[in-house]
DNA sequence: GCCGAAATATTCGATGTCGAAGTATGTTGT
DNA sequence: ACAACATACTTCGACATCGAATATTTCGGC
């Protein structure tokens, strides 16, 4: 049984010619993961279309539900790893869709608690449904033991990405 | 021997109250790629910064070095998985440091080929040279029988991913 | 209590990307 | 030969994102 070659054999297979010294593992478990995300997001946005939800308002509202449908905007912008100033346009598209409310804290007069309505956590809800079909589909190319044996050899380079660099020295 | 939990961990964790129906295996798997193709990018572009060259400038001579140092607009944007209409964009930036040429063609007056210049060609080795430092540091966690493994692994999710949804009615 | 430093959200200007429309050229059918 | 269509690139308008600057509020040291 020989395996059968994807698109990214094909890659590395077209680039070995100029980089003779391409380790085809490293490159090839890169870049498969590469394809791979950009795959998910593809599906995932064509999903939402149908639902009139673009993939960042959804990612908005799910890392909103994630904090109990209740954050300021620093800590959504923490959890999506975005600059700040970027989350005060997504919460007025929101805010225009009826999907959340500003709500001015009391205790605290700088900040401004961006709460889910319940619209807003019924159309996360409907997305959520559709989502994670197709990651579903991806990984049933595996059995059960070998995505726990994907899923840890995946935990222990994160853990690697994790550690903070051996050369900080740039200050 | 226990295994050291990752910020994954942590995440399936804190989603498991509201979402009881998580499966930890392959949402660990789509997490963690996630993350470590952000991870990578994140490191490349600091590293790319030292060398005053945007990461999306040092992909397109990438792709075009792919190509053999001369390719058609629509090629690149292929390669490159962008809109056409993106490319001429980064062309016209690249021509201005002088990493390539416009070169119009003689046989269909239509196309436009793009050709690395000697120095598009340095700035590109240059970058290379640092880049994939970081992703054998990653993958330094795994033995190469586990990066073979993985790389495996990863195939045979890629492919399903490569086989045509069996959803395209959409006509 | 008061003043400087830190924190929080926002505004602003610049940039990169996209889809749709536009322009020029090539190809095909009759 | 000509019309209709297809192809290749560019231009344009819209939008998301970012870093820097700004306004307001809170905190800490004295």
């Amino acid at each position: 049984m020989t395996i059968t070659p994807d698109a990214v054999d094909r890659h590395i297979e077209r680039w070995l010619p100029v980089l003779p010294d391409l380790d085809a593992d490293v490159e090839g478990v890169v870049t498969r993961m590469i394809r791979l995300t950009r795959h998910l997001r593809a599906v995932k946005e064509r999903v939402l279309v149908d639902l009139d939800l673009p993939a960042h308002e959804y990612d908005t509202l799910h890392a909103l539900a994630g904090r109990g449908g209740r954050a300021a905007p620093s800590d959504l912008a923490a959890d999506l790893t975005m600059a700040p100033a970027s989350i005060t346009a997504r919460v007025d598209a929101l805010l225009r869709r009826g999907f959340v409310h500003r709500i001015p804290s009391t205790v605290d007069r700088r900040r401004v608690d961006v709460e889910l309505t319940e619209a807003g956590r019924a159309a996360w809800r409907g997305a959520m449904e559709v989502q994670g079909a197709e990651e579903l589909r991806l990984l049933g190319a595996l059995t059960a033991t070998e995505r726990r044996h994907l899923s840890d050899l995946l935990r222990r380079v994160l853990l690697v990405a994790e550690q903070p660099q051996n050369t900080p020295q740039t200050d």
